[in-house]
Parts: C-alpha cells; structure tokens; sequence
DNA sequence: ATTGCGAAAATTGTTGACACTTGTCCCGCT
DNA sequence: AGCGGGACAAGTGTCAACAATTTTCGCAAT
C-alpha cells in the first residue's frame, strides 16, 4: 500500500507529496538544529523510521541542496551544510544591501496598517525583553524582519531574504541569547518604526541596513576566536 | 547493468551522478528555450529517450524546481516556469538593487586586471555590435554581468544574481535582438568601465543601478501590449 | 454540432530490489 | 605495538514494476 488515502483533500490544490512533506520536515529539523552541521542524513534510517522508501527522501534532498541548506556528495550522500564565518558575513553583506534597498520601497509604499502591524509585534518584543524570554523574542523578531520585506510586495525580494535568513539562523540565535543584544536589537526596532512613520526613503534605507549590520556585529563579538582566525579585509565602508 | 562504468573518472571530487547531468541539460533546455514557459516535461518519454529511469530526472526536476525554473503540480508533474510581466519587473527591480551593492564593493576592491578583463569583453561586444552579431554579443553580455557579480568575491551576491538572471534570460534575449538595444547597452558599458576605473562608490552604484534598469525599459518596450495591460503604480524614483 | 459519460491510455507517485561504493573491523605480518 | 589488507557491513545509485491519478477519446443522447 502506498500512501494511505485515510481522509480525501478538501482543497485539491492543496495536495502535497510525500516529498513536500519530508521536505519540509527536513528543513525544520536542520533550522531547529536538531539536525547539526555536517551530519549526514541517512536516506535508509530516516525512510525506515517514516515507513516509506527513499525516493521521496532524495527528492526533498535535492531541493534542500538547491537551497543551501544541505550539500552532496557523491556516492556518500546528503549533509546538513556547514557555514563558515566567511559565509555568514557573506550572507549579511547581501541581506543588508536588501534591507537598505526594502527601506527605499517602503517609504513610498508601507500603509499605516502594516506600520501598526509592525509596531504590535514591537510590544511583543519589548514585553518579551522584559520576561526576559530570549525564545519568544527570536520568533517575534524574525517574523518582524519578514513582514517588512513582505510588504515591499516584491516576492522576489521576500524570497531572497527568507532564503539567507534561513541559512543564517543557527548562528543568528547563539547572537540574540546574550540578554544586551535582545536589548538593543529592539531599540533599533523602535528607531526604525519611528522613520517609516516619517517617510524619508534614505533615512528609512540606512535605518534597516544598519540594523542588518548591528546584527552582524552582534553576532559576531559572540564568536571572538573564529574572527580572530579571519584574516579578511572586511569594512563597511 | 546500472551505470556502464567504461571510463573511471580521474578525479574522484569531479564525478557527478546522473541526476545532476539531467539537472543541467533540462536547466539548458529551459534557457536556451527549447522547452517553452508552461510546457510539460515528461519524465517518462525524457527517461526513455536517455535509456535511463524516472528517478534521476524527479531528482533533477526538484531541484530546478526549487531554483525557480519549473513548477511542480501534484499528479501532473513538472512544468516550465512562466513568468508574467510583474515577475519581470519585480526581479530587475532587485537585480538593480544587487548591481547597485556590487557597485559600492567594487569601488574599493576591483584590480586593474579585472577592469581590463571586461574592458576585453567590452571590445568583443563592440566588434559583435559592428558585426550585427546579436547572439554573439547576447553571450558575451550575460559574461560581463556575472563577471562583475563575481568580482565583488562575494559568492552569495554572485549566486543570487546567477538565479535571477536564469529566470529572465528568455525574456531579455527577446529584447535585445533590436538593434537600437544592443547598441545603446554597448555604449553604457563603455560608461561603467570609464566609472570603474575612477573609482567612485557613488558613481559606480548609481552607473550599474541605471544599467539594469535601461536594460528592463529596452525589455518592456519590445512588449507595450502587456504593459499596458499591467496597471501597477511601479515607479523607479 | 455540442455536451456528457465512461472506459482505455498515458502519466505520475511510490516502492522494493539489486549493483556498486564507501567505511569498518578483524587478523596476520613485521 | 603498528601496519596493510581483505572480508564484511552499511549506505548510496539506479532501476523496473505496480498503484493511483489524470488525460484522452469515442460514443451516445440532446
């Protein structure tokens, strides 16, 4: 028997692949990092254990891969993508030019709903600040960082976005659960809900690009000794 | 008998399954047209004509799917990407936002080898332009982009604009098939070189930016009825 | 002519099997 | 003890087959 059709799909559309959902499952086991850096993802064992064979477990690999969250090789298999400093700071030197050029787009765009959107989960942040719940925050903040490049409505830049800031994520929460971080992440948060009230598209760029890049740094002073190993002319001009 | 094993290949790190070929002839066969926008692709009848089976070419497929050149639909299979004019506009407007960023790296990072080398380029477009050699020049133009992209030395920026580039690279070959374009690009180019070697970050960002925005103007003039059709407040600022 | 229906054909979804490659471990040799 | 090597185990690479779904096509009724 194949997949067991226990309950027929409302919505046909709707439908999805064995493949999708293993896909998805694998993406969240690899961003929660229950799935570590360099581990290898055993085709057999997993299908085993989900009682199902392991072609839809190569597909879903194979988008992984094209996502930058899992690399091949040859004869031995699919592994959970390993980020080196040089690629987080790669990566935040894009996702900074984005937000910069996002800034730009909402100045003439963002309505005061979506502003007021954003300011609601500001207090949640702030609130979570201050029950000191670190978790809450990262979740909040993310989903923060999103709606911005949502209501730009460009998709292509939404999708770009999400995709480093899923590469990013492990590193990113070690960064946040220094308790100052949370702290001052979110000041930049109210600084930035204070401009786009305003509307000035350049003030508005350089707020979030800057915020982008205090991230940045506050990832890295988390990690001293691997900057250290880093011999690379890196500014911010 | 699976793979005939008649050759062993020299480098071990070089070899590549089956899977990846197929990847690279179907994302070839997208962009050099052969399989149009919306067309199906039949893994069967694909399978059959390579002597090869189904697998490899869901896993190929997957991956073009999640790299944006095909759409997947349950039960139905695979499908060529069809991008409508808001995609086009909505990926040159990011694509302008990445050569602006690249422009800022470059200014304080490119060598006088690596100007010289698109200057190379630069003259081979020019003699392709006297040649009447739009395919030509069409070629050796995608190669001067990437290779700026590439010059930044940062691998997700160069990546992310390889992706989108691939998505537009039907549309825009379309566009610069009129003589006027290719000419009128050409001339830009001779413009970037010149702010390039300059050497101001302004200058440089704001050149590319203006680039690549010409270059979506050239590519909806060749297409008035749909923009017509399009009633977007899109706007450059 | 057009529509509706239903069986047949074509195609996708997933599986289990087998060939091939890689990694491990044990054993004899030095 | 350390080293080489070869059997063995584990895992990947691909395939062929079958179940489930979609599409096609002919045919009858209007």
């Amino acid at each position: 028997m194949t997949t067991t059709q226990l309950f027929s799909e409302p919505d046909a559309d709707s439908a999805e692949s064995v493949a999708t959902g293993i896909y998805r499952e694998l993406e969240n086991l690899i961003i929660e990092g229950k799935l570590e850096p360099g581990d290898r993802i055993n085709e057999k064992s997993f299908a085993d254990q989900r009682g199902i064979s392991r072609g839809p477990i190569r597909e879903a690999c194979r988008r992984l891969e094209e996502a930058g969250l899992v690399e091949f090789k040859v004869n031995r298999g699919f592994f959970v993508r390993v980020l080196d400093l040089r690629d987080v700071l790669e990566i935040y030197d894009v996702r900074a030019a984005l937000f910069s050029h996002a800034g730009r787009i909402l100045a003439r765009r963002i309505t005061a709903e979506q502003i007021d959107e954003l300011a609601g989960l500001h207090d949640e942040m702030e609130a979570a600040v201050a029950a000191g719940n670190a978790d809450l925050f990262y979740t909040l903040n993310r989903r923060f960082h999103s709606e911005i490049m949502a209501f730009t409505g460009n998709r292509y830049l939404a999708d770009i976005y999400e995709g480093l800031d899923r590469e990013l994520h492990i590193w990113r929460k070690r960064a946040l659960i220094l308790d100052g971080n949370v702290r001052a992440s979110s000041s930049e948060h109210g600084l930035i809900l204070e401009v786009l009230r305003n509307g000035n598209p350049t003030r508005i760029a350089q707020m979030l690009r800057d915020h982008s890049l205090a991230g940045r740094n506050r990832l890295l002073r988390t990690m001293p000794e691997q900057v250290a190993k880093l011999q690379m002319d890196w500014q911010d001009d």
